[in-house]
DNA sequence: TGGCATACTGTTCAATTGAACAGTGATTGG
DNA sequence: CCAATCACTGTTCAATTGAACAGTATGCCA
């Protein structure tokens, strides 16, 4: 994998990819050979070619030969396979909202190097309510970001306990798990009857309020 | 515009929805008729244009006619649109990165709804270093996303105060502006020579670091 | 019972578009 | 000074692909 293919860009090269990268975040498809050449005022196709070749080479953009339409650029690879688009499922979810064919509330689209996950992860999102975890720094409002998988003590987790979800750090005393708010206004949760976890927490997103 | 154009789509209409939307994903533009008609084994590729324009006429897809590649469907206009793609400058940027073509470290992709500004918001996102927010609940690693316009009272920014380059909340006392850490360790800050605002905090993004 | 939308089959045509070929001139590195 | 890369012009061809036309069968609504 190239480190930073741009260094090695000639300058008419960035702009031949920031043109496609653009066309591509604005049209939602790359851009054709005969609309760059247009674009540069070029008097011939192959100019445009040229450039896509050149950029295919570097590793700028990858080439998917003859499949006409999205024939040539496409993003930067990495841009585009790891952008993931992850369900909400609102502030406190009724069921699994991995099991269940439950409707997200809407997508929330994040790259995934940014958090720090796989391009494979399959992550959901919830809406966080209330002032329990405020001792992780986690705020009512905040959006936090899971994935199913089973949790290591210390992480925080996603869980139904005896039928109501809320979020909360997992931990385990002489072998049985148990739940702990991060706010010492909340007592210790021990579950009665059974501890479900819907997910562990992989990262945040907040929106400041305007001050 | 349709409020929820899924909830007036039929079965096979969401699956055609969602196969679209699935290759748009992982290739970067969307399928031609004949891929649409390829991975649902229809014998015609009638059948695929039907759908297509079904869900075009309902408002799911939008069509650029005619125009080949990108032909037919785009993404559901609303979720193109507002991808921003955030340019990350670092932990400590040396100069205005507003101003300067200073290259970015990588780009970070959010959706603008998300984050809760306007599709055309200009931000750029700076990596937060040291503990001096968490008061704020903005922790050493965090992302913060910003943009550039005058504070206003209250607000946390990134500030240019005499040459070095912090996050610190905004506050104004008698008609002078100063810098407060949000940790009671460190002392307020008041400019010296001169105070340049760089951007507005408008969000963050954190990496929940494995338990 | 007729009209309309859905969900297809099967075929043909034209437009869009990628790709190749044959050049020119400037620059740069060995 | 030669070779390679860059940055183009100008033309032609073939593949991909969208679009249209003519049907069939089903279910639903009124």
């Amino acid at each position: 994998m190239p480190p930073t293919p741009s260094s090695e860009l000639t300058a008419r090269q960035r702009e031949v990819l920031g043109f496609v990268r653009d066309h591509q975040r604005r049209h939602g498809h790359p851009p054709t050979t005969r609309e760059i050449q247009a674009h540069f005022g070029f008097a011939s196709q192959t100019a445009a070619v040229d450039h896509l070749r050149a950029l295919a080479r570097k590793g700028a953009l990858q080439h998917h030969a003859g499949k006409a339409r999205g024939h040539l650029p496409a993003l930067a690879a990495a841009l585009r396979t790891s952008l993931l688009e992850i369900p909400l499922y609102g502030t406190i979810p009724a069921g699994l909202p991995t099991a269940a064919e439950q409707e997200p509330d809407r997508y929330i689209s994040v790259d995934a190097a940014s958090l720090g996950v796989s391009a494979r992860a399959r992550l959901f999102a919830l809406r966080v309510r209330g002032d329990s975890m405020t001792g992780a720094n986690i705020l009512d409002g905040d959006t936090v970001f899971l994935t199913p998988r089973d949790p290591r003590p210390g992480a925080i987790v996603a869980a139904l306990i005896d039928g109501e979800s809320t979020l909360k750090r997992f931990l385990v005393q002489r072998g049985r798990p148990f739940l702990r708010a991060e706010n010492p206004r909340y007592p210790d949760l021990l579950p009665a009857t059974e501890l479900i976890i819907q997910g562990v927490m992989v990262g945040l997103l907040r929106q400041q309020p305007a001050a």
